[in-house]
DNA sequence: TTCTATTTGTTCGTATGTATG
DNA sequence: ACATACATACGAACAAATAGA
């Protein structure tokens, strides 16, 4: 009911008229880098006041289909439609967002060497050796486990697991502070295990071969090298991961 | 324009305006829900012209601070600024990670009654009537199936159906156009679903009571309603949802 | 229910400032 | 110096949506 079906017959006069330029952008009558007509010729050519161009003009731009210069016009940036959405943290941490709710426990942590799969993973070279610490996160209210994780480091940052027990933040944040390093990238990977291996079924107190979710991160400091990788799995059903993609004006 | 630091030191006065609102609304002076004063009050307040307070308040609604309603008001929408990581994406297009990739295909689409519990993931009230549209994408080599979907939406929006089958875009993209909605947001839940519906799990090709990937999608448009639902899932294993966070500079 | 006051949205006109070529 | 083009700013009026009397 209050939505009317007049789709593109807008009375609207500068909505109009970016309609009907972003159409012959997107056409090509105006090519990436060609200058649209001036202000004032576009008024005259639609019947409008300048005010009423400027106003169209802004919706373009706020397309990302022109850009404006002062002094020498407008000129066409895209021809497509670019919307920007940008899903955003406060920090890293957020990435957790059952963090504040549980309580992680330190299984165990020993050296490894990485293994040629694993070092595809950790962006480094097979036969380094690395730590590798196993955690699980609990509901302190009925103990129920919401996760198995399984943390790689590089050996330089082993000092950070005696840190983790006591300060109970995260290892890329003591990493970070500990360290002086930045996360300036994490790469993150979500997908279905159909049939969780054994040991981890059990940490997470499943029936054998119980599917789960998996999620894979890899955080990246500034020199480009890993600083640490999670590999977490989740008892299927019991979690979910939840998002907000904003579209970000301004471009 | 952007010299450098015109931030906080700029003759603009709509610019200088916009300062003033976006550290009130950050500093707490209007929290998130409030109505900021009229218009008319702000040209008062300022001592410019409505015009000038307008030029402010826009810039404040591209920082995604405020939003507004013909005949309410402005209200504050959020406080924060600075995110530190964001996860971008060119269009709400690349969601679809496979979608280049894949070819989609239009198996039904009828109208329904929305239950209760699915009026909960709407956002509307139980009783309306929306379309329900199910598809599934393969890929175009070996025809296998990567993710059967469920999608709602708006009765109004109909007619964007007939248009999915010729044009190929995605029904958002078509609303978008075709009645100059725009998403502003996109909340996404991605989780596993240990067994598959049997009718699901056939769409997929999979044994019955297989697991999957679960990624429910809803569309959000500049006035807060629902504009498409979307229920996709994926065979576990075969499919991976891949992302990059990034830090922001300047942050 | 109808009416009215309020508030934002759209559009016009006009003038001046500032960067570019 | 000059004309051109966009940027900023003022004033005015009416339309459309909303909330409350």
């Amino acid at each position: 009911m209050e939505r009317k079906a007049a789709a593109s017959a807008s009375t609207i006069k500068h909505r109009m008229i970016s309609d009907v330029l972003s159409g012959e952008i997107q056409g090509g009558k105006f090519k990436v880098g060609d200058l649209l007509p001036s202000e004032p010729d576009l008024s005259e050519r639609f019947g409008v006041s300048r005010h009423t161009v400027r106003a169209a003009l802004r919706s373009l731009h706020g397309l990302g289909l022109v850009t404006s210069r002062r002094g020498v016009g407008t000129s066409v940036k895209g021809n497509r439609l670019a919307a920007r959405y940008s899903h955003e943290f406060g920090s890293a941490d957020d990435l957790f967002q059952y963090a504040t709710s549980t309580r992680v426990r330190l299984l165990e942590h020993d050296e490894v060497v990485v293994t040629a799969s694993m070092a595809a993973l950790l962006h480094c070279k097979a036969g380094e050796r690395w730590w590798r610490i196993r955690t699980v996160r609990q509901e302190p209210s009925n103990n129920a486990v919401v996760a198995y994780s399984e943390i790689h480091l590089p050996l330089a940052y082993g000092s950070v697991i005696r840190q983790a027990k006591k300060s109970r933040q995260p290892f890329f944040s003591l990493i970070e502070t500990l360290f002086h390093e930045k996360i300036t990238d994490i790469q993150q990977e979500i997908s279905c295990v159909a049939r969780l291996p054994a040991a981890e079924a059990a940490h997470l107190q499943l029936p054998k071969a119980s599917p789960g979710l998996q999620i894979t991160r890899r955080y990246v400091g500034s020199g480009g090298h890993t600083l640490e990788f999670a590999r977490s799995v989740h008892p299927a059903e019991l979690f979910k991961y939840a998002m907000r993609l904003q579209l970000r004006h301004g471009a």
